[in-house]
DNA sequence: CATTCCATGTAAATAGTTACATGATTGC
DNA sequence: GCAATCATGTAACTATTTACATGGAATG
């Protein structure tokens, strides 16, 4: 899977910019997979050279014109390659866990302030995640669903085991 | 954040070889990182090279040698400035998720297989989480407990989740 | 006799990130 | 007047992955 086989998947059903491309990157993907302007353009490129999609210029009024992408029956063909090649693994890094696993190495204000912050973060990912599942819920069939429930439960589990975590830190004095 | 802030973190208290530090990574990163040799033993050259760590040649009996990377007070005030830089966001890949997510593409005895074999594996995960943690749980301080709480709970949350969504399709005939 | 463990590396390719570069329109 | 939205790209760099390459010792 890279950021190829997603652009494929998101053209099977409408052509699109990529402008509106990465826009459907944050709203729908953003739990499991993230790419930005400077992979999406240079990837559209490479792929219409390569035939999997064919541009077309559309003039906008009041807006700058855009480049429509449409997926050609080769596009199709790799993209049902893609879903039926072998799975990858997930890949997760994470540099907030990579510090707080080294967090003997600083003071303990600094692991609680760490923690907070990414509580913090979290509730904003996970809030972000809940508003848009709700606004385009009723056009979504149960797979994606999934997807984006996945990523709301995920983010409320660690939640938990952050705020559990960080009272063995937070000593009350009697 | 990248591997080589990890080795640094790991060298801060140890002396190790490339192989030694493989195992590290699998065994208490794997939740939250991964590194594989060919990562690992380049990188381990290029830090020798700038005069973070440096090498001793030791003899084994029994077993090939091995190089022994000791970490100089360069690396232990590069390994303080990354703890002390801006923190980077978390990245989740997740081939599965994306493949779900075009689930409308595919049979539906597709999707319960995807599921059913991502249930399998994310059990496994856990299983080898759980035990690596009963394993070394006297050894570790409360940060890096934590780290390894949170993989454990999140794989829970994910297999409660993926339990759920799969009676979606398994349709039950009365 | 085969597999796993121990142990270390190089070369080539790919993907993705960082930084740069531009500019019109709309709403506050 | 300023920020946000809409819109598209290039150049240089870096990190990681894939593939290659080797070999002794212990275990079953």
């Amino acid at each position: 899977m890279n950021s190829q086989d997603a652009i494929l998947g998101m053209l099977m059903k409408y052509s699109l910019s990529g402008y509106e491309i990465k826009q459907i990157f944050e709203q729908r993907f953003s739990y499991f997979f993230k790419a930005s302007y400077e992979t999406i353009y240079p990837m559209l490129g490479k792929m219409e050279k390569e035939g999997l999609i064919t541009k077309e210029n559309v003039l906008q009024e009041g807006r700058p014109n855009k480049h429509l992408y449409t997926i050609t029956d080769k596009g199709k063909q790799q993209f049902f390659a893609y879903l039926n090649s072998p799975l990858n693994d997930d890949t997760f890094n994470s540099d907030f866990l990579m510090r707080l696993y080294f967090g003997e190495f600083v003071g303990e204000e600094n692991i609680i302030d760490w923690i907070n912050s990414e509580i913090k973060h979290t509730r904003e990912l996970v809030e972000n995640l809940k508003g848009d599942y709700e606004g385009f819920f009723p056009y979504l069939s149960s797979s994606p669903k999934i997807c984006i429930e996945l990523g709301i439960s995920t983010y409320q589990s660690k939640l938990e085991t952050l705020e559990r975590g960080i009272t063995r830190f937070t000593k009350i004095e009697p």
